[in-house]
DNA sequence: TATTGATCGATACAATGTATCGATCATCCG
DNA sequence: CGGATGATCGATACATTGTATCGATCAATA
């Protein structure tokens, strides 16, 4: 009770009971960021905006995490539980590599903010050591791959290879997403300065790229390079194409 | 001169010459920035912190740059500007693209806050194109990599290799100073929660790599991983050891 | 039933990116 | 050489951000 309340009681208002507050947990508050980067981008994750998406108040999101960052981070491992979603340890190790690789490739062009918080900060969430474990192991029944060292190289290399790729393709679906346009019109809008660029003289192969080049599905693309990387670990040229 | 004044001249304030600003260009606001940036972190990069290291106003940055996002890619782009100083296109294809690849390394090691901008926006300034170019010509020398679709895909998988490893590195080094340690002290502020991870018994493949792993430099490792992409885009093994 | 400890959110605050606009300078034209 | 014009600078302002503080409320315990 309120009690240096110099207002006579007949003035003074009732208590009325706090209403009572959505409940929450930490999962429910990463799954909100998630939707509203998903919506809006990741410079419209903000306390006040997540925290008013849950009908709560911004100060109390501090009850899950300390830091916005540490909401970043959670974010990240969220999109990793993602990716192991139904995935089990079945199948070539070839097959089992590239399913996983897949999966990050396909989540990060579902979310296009997760490739901006891949670089900046070290990935050891359960999430995402359980998917370097799962790595791991299809790595280690590739033939010729038996010692822990080269196991651990040759996932270092894999998970190398996807992340920079992806970090690549989602970038350009991020600025297309901000832009507000489609993918084509800011292509379109982009080509000019490239041609200009290409003008020049002083980038003969860039030139060829552009004009001389089929240009597959970034997905295929995705694929064959992932290809490459495997025989390169394997030692073997078998699936060259 | 001041037109509607209400005090008499005798005690309105001389004009007095306004103070010869500092002369200003993109490339030293750029460069502020990125001093800012390696000496105290991403996050203090403001645009009044920026301004005021060059002795002028904030807004005045507003005549370079259209944005701070802007600035960003500025700065990245810059970075790739460092590679390729004093570069020339000479030697064999796989020391070329080994001496680019390390380039990109040390660059993103001695500014740790790169990597954190690099996903997340395309990377088509002049210098980044300039990098790629020299990747391109790079491997179009590699023998039995001729018509341009091969060379791009190559170039793609070894770019996406090295800007992934490049990732992870900068990550622990970002993380490492952000936090205010030394590697070791941050290394062993972690490890008693990545001994728990571990003691959970879900991840037999990391608990092999803590255990068993011999743990060559970082440098070292991102070395024979570019030799295995390498050998991948070869379609040889030749120099595996 | 009184007390304690946890939890919520109103308020507050400093810092940020950036719009606005008057004041100042440099330049050009007569 | 003097006045007009256009560019450039920075003071001020504002909405928005992350987060500290703290009183008010609730639930559990003694």
């Amino acid at each position: 009770m309120l009690k240096n309340d110099s207002s006579p009681i007949w003035e003074r208002p009732e208590r009325q009971p706090r209403p009572v507050p959505v409940p929450l947990s930490r999962e429910v508050v990463v799954q909100a960021a998630i939707a509203l980067a998903d919506a809006e981008g990741l410079s419209s994750v903000t306390l006040r905006k997540v925290a008013g998406a849950l009908g709560a108040g911004p100060m109390r999101l501090y009850g899950y995490i300390a830091t916005k960052e540490e909401l970043f981070v959670l974010m990240v491992d969220a999109i990793y539980a993602e990716m192991l979603e139904g995935e089990d340890a079945t199948g070539a190790w070839r097959a089992r590599i590239a399913r996983l690789a897949g999966h990050l490739r396909s989540a990060a062009l579902r979310h296009p903010w997760f490739a901006a918080l891949l670089g900046g900060r070290p990935q050891q969430g359960p999430n995402a050591l359980a998917f370097t474990e799962a790595m791991l192991s299809a790595v280690a029944e590739a033939p010729g791959i038996d010692d822990i060292d080269t196991v651990f190289l040759a996932t270092k290399v894999i998970g190398a290879y996807v992340v920079g790729a992806v970090c690549d393709e989602a970038a350009d679906a991020a600025a297309t997403r901000e832009s507000g346009q489609t993918k084509a019109q800011w292509q379109d809008a982009n080509w000019p300065y490239i041609q200009r660029v290409i003008a020049t003289g002083r980038f003969p192969m860039l030139s060829k790229v552009a004009h001389q080049m089929t240009h597959p599905a970034p997905g295929t693309l995705f694929g064959r390079g992932l290809d490459r990387v495997l025989d390169g670990i394997a030692g073997t040229t078998s699936t060259s194409r």
